[in-house]
RNA sequence: GACCCCAUCGUCUAGUUAGGUCUAGGACAUCAGGUUUUCAUCCUGAAAACACGGGUUCGAAUCCCGUUGGGGUCACCA
C-alpha cells in the first residue's frame, strides 16, 4: 500500500458512554476513510488515569459495531504505549522546545501559529495569545496534546477529523508537530451538536433532569446509596449510576445523549447514521434520506458545514418511523426481535413463536420506533386480570348512555363465544356483521371492545387484536371488564 | 475578559468558492382541510428565513468592513 494512502482515526477517551457527537466524528472519519480506499482505526486516548475504564472502552466499541462502523487497526491503548512517547519528549527536551517544571514538563510556545483547516480554511493565531503547555504529566503519563501528535504520526494518520472544540488546541498539535519533525496531518474540524435550546448537548442534561426531578419528588436514597443521592442532588457531581437509579425509581424518561440511548430508545442504527450525518454534512440538492453506502460514495469534507446545528429529535424520530415503515415484514420481525431480546425479554418468554410473528405483525407498519411494541403492547402480556383500564376511555365507551357500551360487550361476548372456528377475520366479520345490523358505525362495537380487552382506545387492528389474544383471553377479558368496570 | 470560529424559514439545510437563472428550493415541526372503526399512516393546501448597519457593483443571500448574537479555547481533562 503506498504511503500517502488515506489513514483516519477515531480516538475518544473512555470516560463513558459514546456520545451522539462522538459518534458522528466516527462516522465521518470512517465515511472519509472508505470513501478515500484508505484505513480506519480506533485508539482510546486513557492517558488520565482516573476517569478511564475498560468498561467504557468495551462500551464504545460496541456501539461502534452497532452503528455498522468497522475498523481496520486497533483498537490501541495509549497506556499501553507510553514507551513510545518518551523519544519525542527527550528530543524536544535536548532541542530546547520543553522544560522541566515541579515534576512536569512543559512545551514551549514561541511562534505563531498559522495551519490550515479543510473545513475552516486558514487560521492564525499570535504567540503572545499561546502558553506553554504540559506535555508529560508528573505521574509519567504524557498529556493528551502529545500523545495525540505522536500516535497520530506513529500511525500514519493523514486526516484528523474531530469535534471543532479542539480547534484552538490545534495549535499546540502544529507546533508540536514542527518542533519534532512529523509532518502535519490535514485537519478538519467539524460544528458541535447543540440542543433545541442552543446549549451544548451534553452527559450533563440527563444528570439534570434526574436532579430536578429527584428533587421535585423529594427523593430519598436508602443506605449506602442516601449519600451518593445526596452528593448528586447537591450538585457535587454527576454520577451516572445514581441518573439511572433515580430514572429507574420515578420513571423517569431522561433524554437521549448517548448513542446507548437511542437504541434503547428503539431507533436504527442506520437511521441514527443518516441522522446524525445529517448535521453538518449532506450531499447537496434535496437529498436527505440515504444508507451508509450512499454515504461514502458521497462523503467529502468541502461539504462539512462550519455552523452549530441542533438536534432535532423529532425528525429522527420521523426518520425512523419511516424506515421502520418500508421494512419488509420479516426485517421489522428480526429487528424487533433482537430488540425485544435485549430491553425487554419477558415478551419473548409469554409469547410463543408464532404469537410472537402476530405481535409484530400487528405493529409492522404502526410503531415508530422498536421500544413502542413493547410501551404500548403490553396488554397483550398481560393476564385478564392485571390489566387496568382507563378510566376516562371507560366513561367514554362503556358507561355512557347508560351503559350502551356494556350492552354492546355482552352482545359481542355472546357472539364470540360461539365462534368456532376462532380467527381475528372472523371476529372482525362478526362485529362488522353486528354493526350492520343494529345500524351501528363501526366504532361503536370495536372501541367497547377495545377497551375491554385492552384496557385503552388505543391497539392494533382489531382483527389483529383478537386473532392474537385468541377466544378465550377475549371472553375473559371482556368478563373481566364487565365485572370490574360495571359494578 | 483575551483569543479563535460561526450566522438563510421554529429546526436541519440547498444556494455562497466562479455576484444576475433566488419575488430564495427541500426536509422535520406547526396550522387548515380530506381519508381512516382507535392508534399509527396516507393525501391536499397554508404560513414561515437571507441577524442588523454600512460599503463595492448596473446588480449582493453570495464579496469587504463594522455591530449584534451564538459557540469554542484559555487544566499536570481529553
Amino acid at each position: 500500500m503506498p504511503t500517502s494512502a488515506v489513514v483516519t482515526r477515531f480516538a475518544p477517551s473512555p470516560t463513558g458512554e459514546l456520545h451522539i457527537g462522538g459518534a458522528r466524528t466516527a462516522l465521518f472519519s470512517w465515511a472519509f476513510a472508505r470513501a478515500q480506499g484508505g484505513r480506519y482505526v480506533i485508539r482510546f486516548e486513557d492517558t488520565d488515569r482516573a476517569r478511564s475504564s475498560d468498561l467504557s472502552a468495551e462500551n464504545i466499541l460496541h456501539d461502534l459495531r452497532w452503528l455498522g462502523l468497522d475498523w481496520d487497526d486497533g483498537p490501541f491503548y495509549q497506556s499501553h504505549r507510553l514507551d513510545l512517547y518518551e523519544e519525542p519528549i527527550r528530543h524536544l527536551l535536548e532541542a530546547g522546545h520543553a522544560y522541566e517544571d515541579d515534576g512536569a514538563i512543559r512545551f514551549r510556545m514561541e511562534r505563531d501559529i498559522d495551519f490550515h483547516d479543510d473545513v475552516y480554511g486558514h487560521i492564525r493565531v499570535e504567540a503572545k495569545q499561546l502558553e506553554d503547555f504540559v506535555i508529560r504529566k508528573t505521574d509519567g503519563f504524557p498529556t493528551f496534546h502529545l500523545a495525540v501528535v505522536v500516535d497520530d504520526a506513529l500511525m500514519n494518520v493523514t486526516h484528523v477529523i474531530r469535534g471543532q472544540e479542539h480547534l484552538t488546541n490545534t495549535t499546540k498539535h502544529a507546533a508540536l508537530c514542527d518542533a519534532i519533525g512529523y509532518p502535519r496531518p490535514v485537519w478538519a474540524h467539524t460544528p458541535s451538536i447543540m440542543n433545541s435550546d442552543g446549549s451544548k448537548m451534553s452527559k450533563r442534561d440527563k444528570a439534570k433532569v434526574a436532579r430536578r426531578a429527584a428533587l421535585a419528588a423529594d427523593l430519598q436514597g436508602v443506605d449506602c446509596t442516601a449519600e451518593r443521592l445526596s452528593k448528586f442532588l447537591e450538585k457535587k457531581n454527576d454520577d451516572a449510576g445514581v441518573v439511572a437509579m433515580v430514572a429507574e425509581q420515578l420513571d423517569l424518561q431522561l433524554p437521549e445523549i448517548d448513542v446507548a440511548d437511542f437504541r434503547h430508545s428503539g431507533y436504527l442504527p442506520e437511521v441514527l447514521c443518516n441522522y446524525i450525518a445529517l448535521l453538518g454534512w449532506n450531499p447537496g440538492g434535496d437529498v436527505e434520506r440515504f444508507d451508509r453506502q450512499f454515504l461514502v460514495e458521497r462523503f467529502a469534507l468541502d461539504r462539512i458545514n462550519k455552523a452549530n446545528s441542533r438536534f432535532d429529535r423529532k425528525k429522527l424520530f420521523r426518520f425512523n418511523a419511516d424506515m421502520l415503515q418500508s421494512m419488509t415484514f420479516s426485517q421489522f420481525r428480526d429487528s424487533l426481535r433482537k430488540h425485544l431480546a435485549i430491553y425487554h425479554e419477558s415478551y419473548l418468554h409469554k409469547l410463543s413463536g408464532c404469537q410472537f410473528d402476530q405481535f409484530a405483525e400487528a405493529y409492522h407498519g404502526r410503531a415508530r420506533t422498536l421500544d413502542e411494541p413493547a410501551q404500548l403492547g403490553a396488554f397483550f402480556i398481560l393476564s385478564p386480570d392485571q390489566l387496568t383500564y382507563d378510566a376516562t376511555a371507560v366513561k367514554k365507551n362503556l358507561a355512557k348512555n347508560d351503559g350502551a357500551g356494556f350492552a354492546m360487550l355482552r352482545e359481542l361476548r355472546s357472539q364470540f363465544n360461539s365462534l368456532d372456528p376462532w380467527s381475528g377475520s372472523a371476529a372482525h366479520e362478526m362485529i362488522k356483521q353486528l354493526a350492520e345490523t343494529m345500524q351501528l358505525n363501526m366504532g361503536k362495537l370495536a372501541q367497547p371492545l377495545r377497551v375491554a380487552v385492552t384496557g385503552t382506545t388505543v391497539s392494533p387492528p382489531i382483527d389483529l387484536t383478537m386473532a392474537l389474544l385468541g377466544k378465550d383471553s377475549v371472553l375473559e377479558r371482556i368478563d373481566h371488564c364487565l365485572a370490574v368496570t360495571s359494578g
